[in-house]
DNA sequence: ATTATATATTTGTACCTACAACAATTGTAA
DNA sequence: TTACAATTGTTGTAGGTACAAATATATAAT
């Protein structure tokens, strides 16, 4: 019974998570996944990123990343160029609009995550992790 | 740093449960959303639901139900009719097509479930669930 | 050089989510 | 009764997920 349990309450719960970030990103007309890619992007400090590396740090793996950029691209919120050493890639980076609606962003983001997370105290929220990496790997 | 490793985890986590469970489905060409209403409908044991109720049941509240009862219709695993009592409801009841194809698929999630399940004790089962508690409402 | 294989991205399709607008029906209150 | 609000379900649209096939380029093998 409990079996079931974890499967159906972890589902919810990552739901709950998501919906509390997609509802917060929302004044600024981001989805949550357009968001992880900005923020990506954001991590490569500089350096331009391809879509296969943009792919294998996303949640959802399978997703499209072409069309998720394609959508921040028309906001110009990344560039996008090829790749000249290898025609095959193409570069995307962040541009400096990217970034500033980012850092307008980051607060709105930090105070979510904290308010969540406020609901256990540290010992629970490690043991919480803990478990976690038992039921999956997590890079 | 903690309180975000919490909102990905989570969000990751419930992706993979989400994962375990499509990808034992798929083989029935049943989507997790469509096995879900099946269940939701067999627990009604015989009456018939409204569109509101299965919706009510469901892991993604601002889903389409219509929609996704429209797809199970196509297969004849549920039947529609229109409540007379009240002519804005309709009554969704699942066949015996469909609950026969639920008997074949059970044994295959419990399967799953409780292989997830095994990767935890009993003990951290309660208190991962315990936690979840804290964290978001669980009916 | 030609062929085969691997890599990187794009495109297509079915289904789903989120949100909003709409239509029909029912309930309520002046 | 008429008007207004609430309930129930449907439809439309934009974006996303999952999966598979297609395209282009690069690398390796013969």
């Amino acid at each position: 019974m409990s079996a079931r349990s974890l499967v159906v309450e972890s589902m919810r719960l990552g739901q709950f998570m998501s919906d509390e970030i997609s509802c917060a990103l929302h004044p600024y007309g981001l989805s949550i996944q357009q968001f992880n890619v900005l923020r990506i992007l954001r991590g490569c400090k500089g350096m331009p990123a391809s879509l296969q590396y943009i792919t294998s740090r996303m949640i959802h793996k399978t997703s499209n990343t072409t069309r998720i950029v394609d959508r921040l691209l028309e906001k110009n919120l990344v560039d996008r160029k090829p790749c000249l050493e290898n025609r095959r890639k193409i570069e995307i980076s962040i541009t400096s609009k990217g970034l500033s609606l980012l850092t307008t962003i980051d607060p709105v983001i930090d105070e979510k995550e904290n308010e969540v997370a406020s609901r256990l105290t540290n010992e629970e929220l490690a043991t919480l992790l803990d478990n976690y990496k038992k039921l999956f790997v997590t890079l």
